[in-house]
RNA sequence: GGUGGAGUCGCCUAGUGGCCGAGGGCGCACGCCUCGAAAGCGUGUGAGGGGGCAACCCCUCCGUGGGUUCAAAUCCCACCUCCACCGCCA
């Protein structure tokens, strides 16, 4: 969400932001509104300066007075009815719109409408060669008993699994080893409530946009939450932090839940597009400061880079293109890892930095220096994201038996085992 | 799930329909005093919105949302959160 001085005073900034990112916002009907309500809040406000200052006079007045005056106080409440309904009719459309008003993106993001405009800003390692026709994730780990697939479908329907004995600790030692990594370089670990409501949905964006990808829980107005992102921006909402208490930097692990409704029949192939998974997500609220955020943007990549560098995966780093970052993204950069059964990068690792768009929607704000009252600045980046990196991991790391090489930085989690 | 109690400014608290247009204390900031400090004294001390070139003015907010009333922190209803006890339970 953008501030309404900003938009009144950028209006072809917001147009331009709107039409690069693809949304479907008409900022023209968005400014006329925003007048309009201006207009009736000054008239309300006046009205009501009155009509308190006649309820005054009343408890000073004898009874004729009072007559007189219980005539006028019934026209005064009319108009401020009516007022005050033309106002909330006014700021309901309001808001739904500027719920829809996105962040202007980095002038170096390219502009495209979707992912095949982004553009690969550095590669790193290389794929691995076997010396053998390499199996997908779903064969490797069928042959081993290391997954259930079927039974797990029978039980949660399409897209469900269940891992198996050696894959389950695989798969803890990735998430321990990815939060062992994030307290080394300062991040506070928490684990977060994925059962949640409506306001942190809004406030992070998921809301109104994404709604039908989040699973509602209708009979407690719940939601599981698509990710612990939710929940950390939720942590400090309301809230006027000082700014020494800045920044904060999570690493948040959770359980995640999606419908993945926009993509019916894709991938629906093993563990690479799942309901649940489980993930450790790098969050961080800093000052309201461009090149402060543009630090944690690089910090919080980097950690995910170094933690991908130490297990040994193939990745790219791209820069996502404005129409496939999303409303509230000033930059977005995915990191896509090696799947040698698809030949190519798939998607594994997104940051995003947001600027204040979720601090506005969150109300998650800090005392400045100045004494001012800002609105923060947020980013977010996967640390790792499981059963997918699972999967690219015994992909890549398979041998012509079909066991699994375990990487160096993961043996110390799993007994010393070199292999499995 | 049930019963009872509670939620007021950063913190503690006063407040049972008009004197609340929210008082006091703590904390914090500034000033006086002092060689300097402490103590003491004085002044100030929230958020959001609107208007004005500006000094400044106005409106909203006492957990949230409704309602009653000329008038609500105060009365009524629903919900949220916390505390206590009962029930159930990993």
């Amino acid at each position: 969400m953008l501030d309404r001085r900003f938009i009144r005073e950028n209006p072809q900034a917001v147009k331009d932001a709107v039409r690069v990112k693809g949304i479907g916002l008409d900022v023209d009907e968005l400014l006329s509104l925003d007048q309009a309500s201006r207009d009736l809040q000054r008239e309300l406000d006046d009205a009501q300066a009155r009509r308190r200052s006649f309820a005054r006079e009343f408890a000073r007045a004898d009874e004729e007075t009072r007559i007189r005056l219980r005539a006028e106080h019934e026209e005064q409440d009319a108009h401020l009815k009516e007022v005050r309904e033309e106002l909330a009719e006014v700021s309901e459309k309001l808001q739904a719109l500027m719920l829809q008003t996105p962040t202007i993106p980095w002038e170096g993001s390219p502009v495209g409408a979707d992912d095949t405009a982004n553009v690969t800003i550095r590669t790193w390692g290389q794929a691995p060669a076997f010396g053998f026709e390499p199996k997908d994730h779903v064969e490797l780990l069928e042959n081993r008993g290391w997954a259930e697939f079927a039974r797990a479908r029978k039980v949660a329907g399409e897209r469900a699994y269940a891992l198996v004995g050696e894959m389950v600790m695989l798969e803890r030692a990735l998430l321990t080893y990815a939060l062992d990594h994030l307290i080394e370089v300062g991040s506070t670990v928490i684990s977060v409530p994925v059962l949640v409501r409506e306001e942190p949905l809004t406030g992070t964006g998921q809301f109104p946009a994404h709604r039908e990808e989040t699973y509602a829980i209708t009979a407690d107005d719940l939601y599981l939450a698509g990710t612990a992102e939710v929940a950390l921006t939720g942590l400090h909402s309301g809230e006027i932090l000082d700014l020494r208490q800045l920044p904060i930097r999570y690493a948040g692990i959770s359980p995640c839940f999606r419908r993945e409704a926009g993509s019916a029949g894709r991938d629906v192939r093993g563990l690479l597009r799942v309901h649940q998974f489980e993930k450790v997500e790098q969050w961080v609220m800093c000052a309201a400061d461009d090149a402060e955020s543009d630090r944690w943007h690089f910090e919080i990549l980097g950690a995910a880079e170094h933690l991908l560098q130490a297990l040994g995966l193939h990745y790219e780093v791209v820069e996502c293109a404005t129409g496939d970052m999303g409303a509230g993204k000033y930059r977005m950069n995915d990191i896509n890892t090696w799947f040698p059964s698809l030949g190519k990068f798939r998607e594994t690792h997104s940051c995003s930095s947001l600027h204040d768009w979720q601090a506005r929607r969150a109300n998650l704000r800090y005392r400045d220096a100045d004494g001012s009252v800002k609105f923060a600045f947020t980013l977010n980046n996967t640390a790792i994201a499981t059963p997918r990196l699972l999967a690219a991991l015994v992909e890549n790391y398979q041998t012509a038996d079909g066991k699994v090489t375990v990487p160096e930085v993961l043996r110390p989690y799993l007994g010393g085992r070199a292999q499995l």
